[in-house]
DNA sequence: GTTGAGCGTT
């Protein structure tokens, strides 16, 4: 299982994303994927915690939240 | 600016 995390600042870093979902748990993988033909951020992420009960909360707790001027956009995401 | 690849044998 993991989270989507959406509307994101282009500026922000694995470690500010790992940063901000550790307050719900362990965080256990974080992906920001960069357009593979521009190499630009792509304004979304993906994170994984130790366990689905952190997830939930990180979702719970983050959807809708504003952070780095961006209301961000959490959910479970799709799988790949 | 809203759902990740990547040339290898997980």
């Amino acid at each position: 299982m993991s989270i989507y995390v959406g509307n994101l600042s282009f500026d922000v870093q694995q470690e500010d994303l790992k940063e901000v979902f550790a307050e719900y748990g362990v965080v256990s993988r974080i992906s920001l994927p960069t357009d593979r033909e521009t190499g630009r951020p792509r304004g979304f992420g993906f994170v994984d915690m130790a366990s689905s009960q952190e997830e939930a909360k990180a979702i719970e707790g983050l959807d809708g939240a504003e952070w780095m001027g961006r209301t961000l956009r959490v959910n479970e995401a799709k799988p790949r």
